[in-house]
DNA sequence: CCGCTCCGTGAACAATGTTCAAAAAAGTTC
DNA sequence: GAACTTTTTTGAACATTGTTCACGGAGCGG
């Protein structure tokens, strides 16, 4: 009754899942893994090969399902008729701080996994599935005075991507007690609304 | 003929500062530190507790040196008698963005550093030395009109320095060979004027 | 039942952070 | 300067972790 590998290979990743969830990146041990997943030490390298390629799997994975929850939320916007540029970028920004919330620990082993090899092969699996994020915001700034020049607009999606990104993951590292949340979302409001304003004024 | 304590802990903080600089935090290890610094590994510990505790010195020298040359950027700005709200944001992006340039191992093993560990003492020892970078910003918003609303200043400042530190380091994650100089550049630049625009027209 | 192939296993190896008993150095007292 | 005490340095030894690979069992065709 031994697993076969599409299984074994899930319930490795399940495993690894967990573990970054509830001890971070360094939490991340093959012998943990392998006692988790019901496997041997030997059978994740045959499996997943080293522990980098492991973490990197779970980083798409995340990856992909914030992209789905974005993806998920411009669609709902959409249905609902909402057409207010501001809202509909504070909705997405939303979107991004409780996927954030929610998967704090997966996502902070993310970053660090991304900035501890600066000279690595580029990472094309990282950017590939961020040009997906860039262009939900990108669609949404069709409706402001950027129109329909897409060069401007990219710069503009992947500056505010990037100016959310950094507000947000900074206000969780500066506070896990306090609130954080409130500060996050009163700094993103601010952000949003000034630029939504500069652009109209534009 | 046996260096002193202070000597000792410099020299170890220079050796440990130039192994990140050539190989990232993973560079970091006792051994070469030992053998570069010319002391013994206990010697190590004794001086400077765990590797920890060092990574830790090197990120406050750093944030520091950070510190220092916002501060000159500011004082600059002020000899020259620029006024303009968005040639000084500006100018103080560009003196971090040219910061994360010559420092981009120590930079990125910083960051790191702070999202390795979740639920670590909460890092005062950074969040001190960030808020010293919010008040240069804070002062140049001062001529806004944000006007002399302490709070909003404060939210518009951390708004501010969080979105320019995410636009620049995840221009350089993006790509190392390309440009990624004037593409954070242009981000930056888009934000600042939009943003400064929105206030005027608020 | 034999031989063959495939694959999981975990003991063994290598690299690394950390400790601590012993040695060396520095300091103190006479 | 000698004898003794205190402080500091040393590096061998230990613990932990990623990684490898020779062994053996499971399935299978004949």
């Amino acid at each position: 009754m031994t697993l076969n590998r599409d299984d074994a290979k899930r319930q490795i990743m399940d495993a690894a899942g967990e573990l970054i969830e509830q001890g971070g990146a360094a939490a991340l041990q093959v012998r943990a893994i392998a006692k988790k997943a019901g496997v041997s030490v030997g059978s994740v390298y045959n499996i997943v090969g080293d522990i980098e390629t492991l973490h990197r799997m779970i980083n798409v994975q995340l990856l992909d399902e914030l992209g789905m929850a974005g993806t998920a939320t411009s669609a709902r916007l959409r249905e609902d008729g909402v057409t207010d540029v501001r809202e509909r970028l504070l909705a997405l920004a939303d979107t991004y701080l409780g996927f954030v919330e929610r998967n704090y620990a997966k996502w902070s082993a993310l970053l660090a996994f991304n900035r501890a090899r600066p000279t690595a092969d580029l990472p094309d699996w990282y950017m590939v599935r961020l040009e997906m994020l860039f262009d939900i915001i990108a669609e949404v700034l069709m409706d402001t005075p950027l129109g329909d020049d897409d060069e401007r607009r990219r710069i503009a999606a992947r500056a505010l991507w990037s100016a959310v990104h950094g507000i947000v993951t900074n206000s969780f590292i500066g506070s896990f007690s306090t609130s954080h949340e409130s500060e996050s979302r009163r700094q993103i409001d601010f952000l949003v609304s000034t630029l939504v304003r500069g652009l109209a004024a534009g």
